[in-house]
DNA sequence: GTAGAACCTGTAGTGGCTACAGGAACAAGG
DNA sequence: CCTTGTTCCTGTAGCCACTACAGGTTCTAC
């Protein structure tokens, strides 16, 4: 059972313990951010735990949102390739986007709540919702 | 020039009016949310003044990140064919997703603003963003 | 041995666009 | 009228990050 490289998960153990999808574990190798794995003479993959541990760290980049070419540069910095200067900037730009993203949505919030505030919420078929989505001036 | 239905509209002068992109006019039609216009001699699209107002109506939405399917529904109701209770409840319903995706947002913003402060921003390869995101424990 | 689960590859789809390719028609200026 | 550049057409494919099959093979448990 015991292979030379000490991989011996398979795709649902790995999806299991890395709660990620194995569709999405498939995927991840397609585009090369999980490298291909050895496989079993049925032709199944079989992963180690360095493997395990690569997945929950993209798992986990991937919750805070950074993209698949960030979590590449991410994981280039872990394999000691890279600064931590480097990771830093990463980091504060995609903090950056997180908080315009946050002020755009305030926007949207109130523009919405603002909206259905004037709302008869009736069986009305007058309605200020459409009635503002309806403006006729709409060139500039 | 003058139509029977007042349609001399092109869909450039049309996407210049409503400030929608050419190209998503023509995806607007083909998904059925835009009717299909009239069209000259030349075979180009000929649009009216409703057609201008429909499509505003359906770019105010979007900019209010109602889906497709959401615009649709309102724009069935801007016939007279619904009801405000209905618009209202959408738009609530849409109002609540938003105020979601703030909470999700700031919860990653804290948890990265967090990450990056314990960054020390230097040429070394250590980094506790990495080292966070590499932690060894995963599975559940 | 059998049935169900796990795994494989390859392809297509999701949502909402966006960008071509390869052609035809139009408009403006000389 | 001719030329050139612009506008428009249809159809197809791609973006991003997955996700869901179809149709098959292999494995596991009873």
């Amino acid at each position: 059972m015991r292979k030379n490289s000490d991989a011996d998960l398979t795709i649902g153990r790995l999806s299991a313990e890395a709660r990620v999808n194995i569709e999405t574990i498939r995927y991840y190798e397609r585009i090369g951010l999980m490298a291909k794995p050895p496989r079993s003479d049925a032709g199944r993959r079989l992963y180690d735990a360095a493997a395990s541990r690569r997945l929950c760290f993209i798992r986990r980049a991937r919750e805070l949102g950074f993209s698949i070419e960030e979590i590449r540069a991410l994981l280039g910095v872990s394999g000691g390739k890279g600064r931590c200067a480097d990771v830093h900037a990463l980091t504060i730009r995609h903090l950056g986007e997180v908080k315009r993203k946050i002020a755009d949505l305030r926007k949207l919030e109130r523009t919405l709540a603002r909206t259905a505030e004037r709302c008869a919420r009736d069986a009305s078929p007058d309605c200020p919702i459409i009635e503002a989505l309806s403006e006729p001036r709409c060139g500039p």
